[in-house]
DNA sequence: ACCCAGGGTCATA
DNA sequence: TATGACCATGGG
């Protein structure tokens, strides 16, 4: 993919939708929380789970890693899968407390720190690339099935290409550039909020109301 | 009463 | 390595 027209794309939904301000959160740490809850799941949802956590004070690595599974399970209630979360997170604050906490994994080189993050049951790639651009400000350019559809409507690419495969494509064609690559993921979500999710054919709705006609002369 | 949501793991072939 | 089942609440 040529680098030019992924900064065309760029430049449209910045000039549609504006700066995002992502990632939602007040602390790196509860960056990483919501990067686990999010999986498959709504964020309006997960911004229940996470008041809840605060409301009961257990907003913390050592809170989490500590309380009982089914307590922290029925406080997670709203995202779904709360169970298999509960277990994900404890899995995820575990690692991290034993890791050192931020301040430790601040030294750790991206790389190194990726392959860690992928050792926890329950951090896949995109989690483990959320929390690595959107809570250490690694640049990671972050796939989710949102880049997917978008690119592959705009013809750019396949849609069915390997996770790091993609990663590295449109890490390859971009300056490394954390900010950058955070504000163009958060736009991809801005715009697939906006079109329809039910047809993966429909190119007017690729293309969306505000977008259509930037878009369409990629 | 559907459909989908800012995925990931595990069992099976 | 490539599919499929499974996890589960809430909003459109």
């Amino acid at each position: 993919m040529a680098a030019e027209r992924l900064s065309v794309v760029y430049d449209t939904l910045y000039a549609t939708w504006g700066p995002q301000h992502w990632w939602p959160a007040e602390t790196p740490f509860e960056v990483m929380v919501g990067a686990v809850l999010t999986q498959n799941a709504s964020w309006s949802n997960v911004e229940k789970a996470i008041v809840r956590l605060g409301a009961m004070d257990v907003l913390g690595a050592s809170a989490i890693a500590t309380m009982a599974k089914s307590e922290l399970a029925e406080l997670l209630r709203p995202v779904g899968y709360f169970n298999l979360k509960a277990q994900r997170l404890q899995n995820f604050c575990r690692w991290y407390l034993s890791a050192g906490g931020f301040k430790a994994l601040c030294a750790v080189e991206t790389e190194v720190l990726r392959r860690q993050l992928l050792t926890v049951n329950g951090v896949g790639p995109e989690t483990a690339d959320d929390i690595l651009l959107y809570a250490f400000e690694r640049s990671v350019f972050v796939i989710d099935t949102y880049t997917r559809r978008l690119f592959s409507r705009l013809g750019l690419i396949q849609g069915d290409e390997s996770y790091e495969a993609l990663r590295a494509l449109f890490e390859s064609a971009l300056p490394a550039d954390p900010v950058l690559f955070g504000e163009f993921h958060a736009l991809i979500v801005r715009q697939a909020k906006n079109v329809c999710m039910t047809n993966p054919a429909c190119k007017q709705c690729a293309l969306s109301s505000r977008c259509s006609t930037a878009l369409d002369s990629i």
